[in-house]
DNA sequence: TTGGGCACTTAATGTAGGTTAAGAAATATT
DNA sequence: AATATTTCTTAACCTACATTAAGTGCCCAA
């Protein structure tokens, strides 16, 4: 009897912990579009939740990517490095954002981007094999995903377009004002990396922008 | 019965020329997803194609775009322009190719962009009403939709990447490499701006690349 | 036919941001 | 607590690209 009542609440324990885990890609999905309960546990079935020290590198490039990252909680980026050994960010990712390597999941074809992680993370994984059945056996999930990117491909072209016209400081201050939060955690070397500077000349950017 | 005969045949060219204005549209949704004939009618039924004469402004930053615009021949633009009067170009669309404010068209709100005909053009018109109907009619236009909006977000980031770790003149070749056909079409000062550096420095690059 | 714009070139000078290097401060590792 | 490693700062010097300005060739509109 005994044994009995440990393993039924190790079970309640479990899918509590599984419902707290997920429910914030599914308020994220519910943001979009509404999914049935059925729908929901079948998506569920598709994924895993995974926990990453940060310094993990979950994708590595020249390697085929195979899955999507949602962060539950933590902190990642994805990264170039070119020639001469330099990183560029592409993106951050915190709580309540997909991460991954468009190019290479899509294509198939090894890819370019690092995803690392910079903080202890929690983090959704969704392959391209169960997005793809997704994609057939929840059609709705077409929608969602397409808003998210196009959601990606707007702020994409903004901050292309930011970086042909504004200086770094222009481009730091509208940063730091859209992504108040990420100012916090980051190390000051990735947000230089993101405006598209080198972290000397950010230091110098930052103690001539306190001056005023 | 003559009467007949002009009415019939003006019906016939009529039907054809909306074929033959329409078959490279149906073809692009035919690389990624497969229409009914009655489905390909009913998408028909919400386009429009259009002339519009070379320097046409299709769409006016301030403004909320409507439209999405398909090019079935000719060459048009998407450009912001900064506060010092200078433009950046966001980017060209020839055969082929799709062209909107997606920022505006998504979020209703007035946009940054212009659009701008380059030569005299044939293109498609969607509208975002049209466009949202259609979503619902034929849920399979979600995939086609979301597979464009991948592919082009993926482009955006690796321009972006590039515009971080490449130079003027190695981002210059990759375009030359990437749209050999624009290169023909396109006033020196359009891919300076695309590139991202002033026309005169375009032109002493070129001549520096020319001596080697 | 002329002339007024527009695209392109060339050249002098200016500057945002890069590079190198060395030390200080903060974090991580033992 | 001590050491190693990474991050940040400062400063001297360098360069890719911008700015300004003046000039050339070309199209096309009156």
């Amino acid at each position: 009897m005994r044994s009995f009542l440990l393993r039924k609440t190790a079970f309640f324990r479990a899918y509590f912990r599984t419902f707290e885990n997920m429910s914030l890609i599914l308020q994220n999905i519910a943001k979009h579009i509404v999914l049935t309960p059925e729908e929901e546990t079948l998506f569920l079935s598709k994924i895993e939740t995974r926990t990453v020290k940060a310094k993990t590198i979950l994708q590595n490039a020249g390697q085929v990517c195979q899955d999507s990252y949602f962060v539950n909680s933590g902190l990642l980026r994805s990264f170039t490095i070119n020639d001469n050994i330099v990183e560029h960010v592409l993106s951050f990712a915190c709580e309540g954002w997909w991460i991954s390597d468009m190019y290479s999941l899509l294509s198939q074809k090894p890819g370019n981007l690092f995803i690392e992680v910079l903080e202890d993370s929690e983090v959704v994984v969704l392959s391209k094999t169960h997005q793809d059945q997704l994609y057939l056996e929840i059609p709705k999930l077409e929608r969602f995903f397409r808003i998210l990117i196009e959601n990606s491909l707007v702020a994409n072209q903004e901050r292309l377009m930011d970086n042909l016209s504004l200086t770094a400081e222009e481009r730091f201050e509208k940063f730091c004002k859209k992504y108040p939060t990420l100012i916090q955690k980051l190390p000051q070397k990735q947000i230089a990396s993101y405006i598209g500077v080198t972290p000397e000349f950010f230091s110098k950017m930052k103690a001539r922008m306190l001056k005023k």
